[in-house]
Parts: C-alpha cells; structure tokens; sequence
RNA sequence: UGGGGUGUCGUCUAAUGGUAGGACACCAGGUUCUGGCCCUGGCAGUCGGGGUUCGAGUCCCUGCACCCCAGCCA
C-alpha cells in the first residue's frame, strides 16, 4: 500500500476532529502572468487529486491583483493547460478580482477596528524604515493617525485622489516584529492600471497576503496548499483572518519540483522566449506544459510522474532521467509502432526482381494486441538507417556489415555484398541479396541472426523533416549559474530533413504519439506543411549506445 | 551573527521506538523479429558528537550544513 504523505495525514487528522466538518476543498490559484510549467503541474496535480481522492473540491482560481503583469492571454493558456492535464474545475472557475469589492470592505473593516492605517510614506521611505533581518524597523509617523483620517484617507485612495505610489494602507502590527512580514505590510496600493477583467474600476489593488486568504475565506478553502516560500507567510495568514473573525482555512506549504538540466522560473523561461533561444513558450525543449504538450508528452505521464515522486518539505531536484523514465512507461503501453528512416542509406537488393511489390504485414504494438496489424510494402530498393551498417565493425556491433546476414523487421533475411561509394569515400548504397523463404521474417532452416533493423521501400516512402530534441541546458543546474545562458545547450534541436517514413505515416495526426521502431517516440508538429515535420518527444533506451560510448572512452575493444 | 524551514542510497521517497524498504540512475546477466519492453541479480543511505532505551532514522542535548525572508511582486 502507498504510504500517505504528510499533507494526505494532516487532512486525515482534521477529519478526524471534525476540524472543517470533514470538507476537503483545495485551490489552484495561479496568477494570469505567464505560461504553466510542470512546476505548476505538480501543485495542480496535488489539489486536484487530494480534492478528488477525498471526495473534495478545486477551484481554478486565478490570484489575479497586479494588473500590471496579467493577462487574458494568460488565463487562457492556464485554462488550456489545466484542462489538457486532465482536471476539472466544473463551475468552479474564480477570480480574485471578483471579490475586490469584498477584500475593499474587509479593509475598511481592518481599518475601522484600529488594525489598519494609511501610510504617507514613499516606497523608498518604507523600505528605509523597515530595518533590516537583525534589526527591527520604526514605527511609521503615519502610524498613530486617527481611524477617521485613515478612514478619509482610504475612501480617497479608493477615489483615485492620490497618484501611485504616494500612499498605502498598512497593517498595523508591529514594526519590531522578527518576522519581516509582520512589520506594518501593506495592504493596498494605489495603482492607476487598467486590470484585464475590471478595466478602470478600480486605482487600488490589494496585495498578496491580504488578497490570498481572503481569497480561500471566500471560497471555502479548507487545505491552502502552497509552496514553502511562503511559509513565513503563514503567520500574517492567520492574522488577517483571526483579526477579521473570519472563516479561516488551513495553510500548509510543500516544496516545489525541481528538474535538473532546465530552468523553472517564469522570469527566465520569459527571456528566452524574447531572446528567441527558443520559437516560443510552446517549443519543444521548454519546460512549460505547451511545450511538453507539443513535444509529444501525454498528460497520464506528467500524472505518474508527479504520483511518484511524491510530495514533502525538503528542497528537491528532480532527475530528468526520471520524467523520462515514466514518460517511455505511458509511451511504450500506448504507443503504435512505424518505421522510419532518419538518416537514409540506399540498399538495393539485387535479386528481388525490378518492379515488384509486396506488402508484408506488421504489429502495430506488441504491447496491445487490440491495436492489430498493418500491411507495410517492401520492394527492390530500400532505405535503411545509416548507422546499421558498419565496414568494419567492432566485435559489440551485430547489424549489417560486409558478409554479414540480419533480418529486416517483417520482411526478410538480407545479406550485404557490396558497398558502393562516392569519389570522397563516402558509403552511398549497399548491394544485398535477400532470402526469398525467410519471408515474414524467419528462416525455415531454423537459422538465426543477430540483429533485426528498420527500413522503409523508397518507391514508396514519404519525405518527412525530424526533429531531434536534447536537454536545453548543458549542466545539471543552469538556474543557480551567475548567467544561466551560458549554460544553454547549442545541440538542444537538431534538425533532420532527409528522412523516409513509411507511408502509412501519411495519416499520423498532430500531436498523437507513435513509435518509430528502434529509435523513439515521435509526434507530428503542428508546423507541418506538405512535408510533414515530427518531434522525436523522448528516444529508446539505447544499449548499443552506451556500448559505443564506453568504447570511445577506451574502456573496452 | 533576527525569524522561518529542511537534513535517509548518486537522485527522489518510505519506515511515526522493533530486520533501513521502493522507484529512477548505474553495473552484471536472462529473454527477445525493436540492442525497446519484460525478467533476475548487484551496487549504494540515516549530517556530526553525546545521551535515554533491551532496542534510536525516529526521543533528548549539542554542534554542522543547506534553503527561504528586508517588493507598493506572487
């Protein structure tokens, strides 16, 4: 049995006392300024699925309070990829811009009780009077004004009296306080920006931790999730809320996901995106979850991933070896199998007679007999991939060489006669003989060889453009480098555009997931014209690879 | 050197006073019409020092390391 994690057992002890009357009521609340990425996959997954295994509920809320960094753009491709991921918000999708006349009401209630005033000091003048980690801050001299002046002095900030920045209202807690969020923060400003939902209504935007728990009050948020740089946030969580004597739901912070060889912060993902080191927030090597979408993840897989690697406090890194791992996992159960050719080399196999065709049959996925079979046409001249073929092989490499007979997947024993080159020396084709009774792909004789490799029949090939995709990054941490640029790997898309595809491929749809045998998981890309282009998503695991490395290292020969 | 957190195989994560287990990675082998999948085995960990206890990853004391906080961002 899965071992619980420890938010899992809070919760099981709350339902225990009763201490939300058994509710379970989680949130997702990302703010409208930007792409999701799997970090964010990793807090919707948490609520999502804590919600339903308790037979809860999760709002989509968008915390959207700076309306000078949101965007409707934004909260559509939150929706898209929120949706793709599988979850379902039903009508519960919210806005915190729909509760800023209730948040202005609380604050006007925060101020009337004595807990609140309006501060006249300048952004600068807060910053030089809030003391530093060692010492406490001074008071403001705004601080001891009279509720009726703050009370004026509000309603006119409301108004849009004040140019930005010239006031604020303030909690008044104490400026002593060794938790430097507790020191008199702030809890509106004045900002003159039109918001993407309210237009001009309103000149004064509510801040974070005044906005966000009142945010979960309002909903009925029972298990605030959030993640743990906002734990030394809790504490003026709970004093807004306590001080309003309002329904106050539980904050409880997690550590977020980390992945080595990429980059999980909004603002760099962002510069790359204007520095054009990448086609956009959806290419292929970005982190983002369009961009995971359009490489060829599938949601069950990004789900799996975030069910085992599971949820707790300390800091965490975790292994793109390991996303990949439960990424081939879903792929392999699901995926049908084709064969293409990404690096062409010709074969001709001089007795098979001129002309002649035949159409052999093949597993669409060994792994799913419902998924059944295909005819696949073989003829006279083949391609098969360049690098199954050796002139001189080493005693570790069992595919084609000079001499050397190999099975070609459903089709036929071949064996390789001659090798025909260019005037630089350059392999151009192979002359091979086939055996007509090994037809299907075995040898009545009871023979055996030891490789089979792909091919496609060039009569009857398409042309298609791939794209192989490595890690973005060259070192395991770009995000704690001086200039994570520099660490930017210049081989992270290499394009291919010579390849031959069977032709059954003429049907692939965009974004659905195939195998092409022997070389990885691959998905038609929406920039696919009359050619079509495929992103290879994830390679096989490749052994004869790791062989050919440890022999280049001198290890073995 | 203020406050808040966190330390278990290389990486994640279990064990809640009773055999330190699982996954990924790595290594070795088996199987195979994908050098894929699958199967078997191996490697490898409790931050340090004291203490309590028959027994400590877990409790106590004491060090150490790492992360977060000084936006009118979230």
């Amino acid at each position: 049995m899965k071992p619980r994690h420890f938010i899992q057992r809070i919760i099981d002890e709350d339902n225990v006392t009763g201490k939300f009357d058994n509710r379970v009521h989680t949130r997702f609340p990302p703010e409208p300024n930007g792409y999701l990425h799997i970090g964010h996959a990793k807090a919707i997954y948490l609520n999502f699925s804590i919600a339903d295994e308790f037979g809860g509920k999760c709002n989509l809320r968008f915390d959207d309070t700076n309306p000078t960094a949101e965007e409707e753009e934004f909260v559509r491709s939150i929706k898209e990829d929120v949706k793709w991921l599988g979850y379902d918000w039903e009508d519960r999708l919210c806005f915190a811009s729909d509760y800023f006349q209730q948040m202005y009401d609380y604050a006007v209630e925060l101020v009337k009780r004595g807990h609140a005033y309006v501060c006249d000091l300048t952004s600068e003048e807060i910053k030089n009077t809030r003391g530093t980690l060692t010492k406490p801050g001074q008071d403001s001299p705004f601080r001891n004004r009279s509720i009726e002046e703050s009370m004026d002095l509000f309603e006119r900030m409301k108004a849009g009296e004040f140019s930005d920045g010239s006031r604020t209202l303030r909690a008044k807690i104490d400026m002593g306080h060794p938790n430097m969020n507790m020191r008199d923060p702030v809890v509106y400003r004045i900002l003159h920006a039109d918001h993407h939902r309210t237009k001009d209504q309103w000149c004064i935007y509510p801040m974070y931790d005044w906005a966000h728990g009142l945010e979960d009050s309002i909903e009925g948020i029972t298990h605030s999730l959030c993640s743990l740089e906002f734990e030394d946030h809790r504490p003026i969580y709970d004093w807004y809320l306590d001080t309003l004597e309002t329904y106050h739901p539980q904050q409880i912070e997690f550590a977020r996901l980390n992945l080595n060889y990429t980059i999980m912060s909004k603002r760099k993902l962002k510069k790359l995106v204007d520095n054009k080191h990448v086609s956009g927030w959806d290419d292929p090597r970005m982190p983002t979850l369009s961009g995971l979408r359009r490489r060829g993840f599938t949601p069950a897989a990004i789900r799996n991933f975030m069910e085992e690697i599971g949820v707790a406090k300390r800091d965490n890194v975790m292994e793109m070896t390991k996303l990949e791992s439960t990424l081939r996992e879903d792929l392999n159960k699901r995926c049908e199998r084709r064969m293409g050719i990404l690096n062409p080399l010709k074969i001709v196999i001089t007795n098979y007679p001129e002309g002649k065709e035949e159409f052999l049959e093949a597993v669409n996925n060994p792994e799913n007999e419902k998924a059944g079979r295909r005819k696949v046409p073989f003829g006279r001249e083949l391609y098969i991939e360049h690098n199954d073929f050796m002139e001189d092989p080493p005693k570790k490499f069992f595919r084609l060489a000079p001499g050397r007979e190999i099975r070609l997947r459903y089709a036929y024993f071949i064996t390789c006669n001659d090798v025909v080159k260019d005037v630089d020396n350059n392999i151009v084709e192979l002359k091979c003989t086939y055996d007509p009774d090994t037809k299907g792909g075995n040898a009545p004789d009871g023979r055996k060889v030891k490789a089979t490799i792909h091919w496609v029949s060039a009569a009857h090939a398409i042309d298609a453009e791939v794209r192989k995709y490595d890690r973005l990054f060259q070192v395991p941490s770009p995000g704690s480098m001086e200039n994570f640029m520099d660490a930017l790997n210049p081989d992270s898309l290499n394009i291919l555009e010579n390849c031959k595809l069977e032709p059954e491929l003429k049907q692939a749809e965009i974004g659905v997931p195939i195998q092409f045998e022997r070389l990885g998981y691959f998905c038609k890309d929406i920039d696919s014209g009359d050619t079509p282009i495929f992103n290879r998503t994830v390679p096989l695991r490749d052994t004869w690879g790791k062989i050919e490395k440890q022999m280049q290292s001198g290890k073995n020969k």
